[in-house]
DNA sequence: GATCGACTTGAACACCTGTACAGTGCAAAC
DNA sequence: GTTTGCACTGTACAGGTGTTCAAGTCGATC
């Protein structure tokens, strides 16, 4: 079947990418490789997506969609503590459930791709939105700056994922192992309740 | 005089070096940049160093060097509050007078450049040090857990850097501006000591 | 004043990059 | 059975990369 063949084999290009990119940067990461790895000839990645910026951008898009679908926003009810924690708990699996959507967006982070600059946005806005909804329940201490709070959130949660190769040497196993990810979760949220310091 | 101005045409070259590898990133700034930038043929930028890899390795140690002078280790006493205090505004006098030097350690640590790689280690090791004293003098809450302690300390305090692009663009002007860097480290010190949520 | 040695350069190199293009093979449409 | 359309490839090209090398400049040394 022709369809099923182009199917499977621009997809496979796509997957290749969204691997190489997040495991070597993606100005480290040549159309040829990717073709490579997709088994694949260069000039058909160009034919299929334009050439290296349509496919980064494909890329990009690919990258936001799933983050976006697996993440979700939270629209339950309960109170601030119950959100909190079903937050924490989301997080940790999709970063357990979709390693190398996060590998690809640590790096497209830092690489500020189109993409990954919108998904900044996107978590800076709706990280104030929850921030000040907690402030409005009452779950803020009153004197909080509320945009660093988010800011603070956006370092503990996200940044991580652009520090992966160097976090993978100083824990023991890799940063997005269950148990690791456990021990980050719960740190955070003491951290955030409590603060370390007495 | 020689000796003079081969110490001056060297030195623009790593003063070039620093300021283009911390504003575009490495991977991403060509030696014949560094040397247009230098006011110097490409090929004098290998007679001095050796090569691109030499100009890294050279900048690499120029930078942990100037780092470690800048920043230092705090020797003096006082309680611990004090101690913190002197802490953060050290890190803040640091990122406010060397803010080239701090782009390029924010570009190197997702860059995984080797002086970065060890910067990393040496962070994470100097910090584990100061977290262990703290909760030896009682200035830690009981149950934290300190390896992570020591990683979230990174993560508010110098993962901002690799995030400076986006950062300028979600905060009034530049992350290192006196104004924003006033209002992160209290905000730091704020969330280190009680938290934000109640 | 000739010699030496370091700094500095322009021209070339081999290599890799993204990309264009003509052509091939094959399933579907007529 | 011919034609059409699309996935797919090999080859080639222009541009940029790091690097080499012979040559030039010029102050210091004898």
């Amino acid at each position: 079947m022709r369809s099923a063949s182009a199917r499977s084999a621009r997809d496979a290009i796509a997957v290749s990418a969204l691997s190489l990119f997040g495991q070597q940067g993606i100005d480290a990461t040549s159309l040829r490789e990717v073709a490579a790895a997709a088994g694949v000839s260069p000039a058909l990645v160009v034919h299929h997506f334009g050439g290296k910026d349509g496919l980064l951008a494909a890329t990009d898009e690919a990258a936001l969609k799933a983050f976006g679908s697996a993440y979700g926003s939270d629209q339950g009810p309960g109170t601030p503590a119950e959100l909190l924690d079903r937050r924490a708990e989301q997080t940790a699996r999709v970063m357990r459930e979709h390693p190398d959507l996060c590998a690809y967006l640590g790096r497209a982070l830092v690489e500020r791709t189109p993409g990954a600059t919108r998904l900044f946005g996107a978590m800076i806005e709706g990280g104030r939105k929850e921030i000040d909804a907690l402030a409005e329940r009452g779950a803020l201490r009153a004197d909080v700056d509320r945009l660093w709070a988010t800011l603070q959130h956006f370092f503990l949660i996200w940044a991580p994922l652009s520090f992966m190769p160097l976090l993978d040497d100083a824990l023991d196993g890799r940063l997005l192992d269950a148990e690791n990810l456990d021990r980050w979760v719960s740190a955070n949220a003491e951290l955030l309740e409590r603060g370390i310091y007495r």
